[in-house]
DNA sequence: TGTACATCAGTGAACGCGCGTTCACTGATGTAC
DNA sequence: TGTACATCAGTGAACGCGCGTTCACTGATGTAC
């Protein structure tokens, strides 16, 4: 696992190794589940150097977490956009991106876990300031929901609220299906339109 | 914090003990919000006893947690079940239910969690058997959809199945709640509407 | 082109801490006679 | 009723561990002259 045949970044090349702690402690995260286990020890064992080398990048440990946390909502909210990119017709475009939310979820359970599973995450302290992406993966959904009415494919007289129900139920079926996989979900499909199409009142027009 | 006017518990009354190291575990829980600030040390402070005197009650730190969790499934299952005790009418017993849940959720964030929010809870090994009162919460909601689709109150086709769409939509409501409290979440009737009746299909005749 | 030197990436040893768990024990409580 | 004794609830000291963080340092790399 350690890392023995490391060899020193060259002059100017020392944020080199700030992608490398941010890496491993994605990966460390990622396979154990759990926050905790990315201690400022391991992460250094896991990128093969010493623990004091990451002061040099990091203030303390909090702040590798924090790091990997805005990472990932980056690569969530670009996920999104990029599986919606090419569509044009608002029910597919929700289809699409919702699709891809479940599937981000299902795939990396522990990432998803850090973005929306946790205490206090986009509501950190004041001196503490919210990264934009942050916010983008709902604002994406509420779109999402606009365009269905607007383009008179959807019911609903509250694109914001409605917005909210999908993603409460996104939301909870990432989170059960995560934490129950033995459950007896139904199909997946007709989960979707239960999670998707149901509470953004599409009208059956397809 | 620590008590130290504790008098020794008589003969034959060792397991008082266990009941007080429980109830300390659960507000140590409650408060922090956080499992692993359920350390066997800090317990034994709270409780106001040495360290080792746990080990007569427990075999070990894990089993203090694992104790919590089957305590809160069974407040939360008995819980559910009063709040619907006296309701003959189905959809006010579906909807008194899910306000029950919400509610346990809202108030106690920190024991729901305990309930749905970790992996592997219900799922333990194949050595630790399953609390029956763990299933209890989600039969709960799987005979209330059906009992309003008897009584022609729901035009669901699949009762399960619409069951599931109102626990995910409940849990993620929940969890959402607790994580993003500054969201600007929407009026709390018309939330309940989208995510119990909604997804539960209940027909209008209320 | 050669050399002295400043800079920079990263190290090794040590600190104090809280943890889970073990072990041999203490001393009050109840019981047998 | 008095006393010896077994039982039981709970203790105190110690262990080894991994943690976050600090400090003074090393030695390769690039630069100035």
């Amino acid at each position: 696992m350690t890392d023995t045949t490391r060899t020193r970044n060259r002059r100017g090349e020392g944020t080199k190794l700030r992608a490398e702690i941010l890496a491993a402690a994605t990966r460390l995260l990622e396979s154990s589940g759990s926050e905790e286990a990315v201690t400022l020890r391991a992460v250094a064992r896991a990128v093969g150097i010493a623990p004091p080398s990451i002061y040099a990048h990091f203030p303390d440990r909090e702040a590798i977490v924090d790091a990997v946390v805005d990472e990932v909502f980056r690569e969530f909210g670009a996920l999104l956009e990029a599986a919606v990119r090419a569509d044009t017709d608002p029910v597919t475009r929700l289809r699409r991106g919702c699709a891809a939310y479940l599937e981000f979820a299902e795939r990396h359970p522990n990432r998803y876990r850090l973005l929306f599973g946790r205490a206090e995450l986009i509501e950190r302290g004041p001196e503490r300031p919210v990264d934009p992406a942050r916010a983008g993966s709902f604002q994406f959904l509420a779109d999402s929901v606009q365009r269905c009415v607007d383009a008179g494919r959807s019911t609903s007289t509250d694109a914001f609220g409605d917005a909210c129900a999908v993603w409460v139920a996104l939301h909870g079926y990432a989170t059960l299906r995560t934490n129950l996989p033995s459950f007896p979900w139904p199909d997946g499909q007709a989960m979707f339109d239960r999670i998707v199409l149901g509470p953004a009142r599409i009208t059956a027009a397809d």
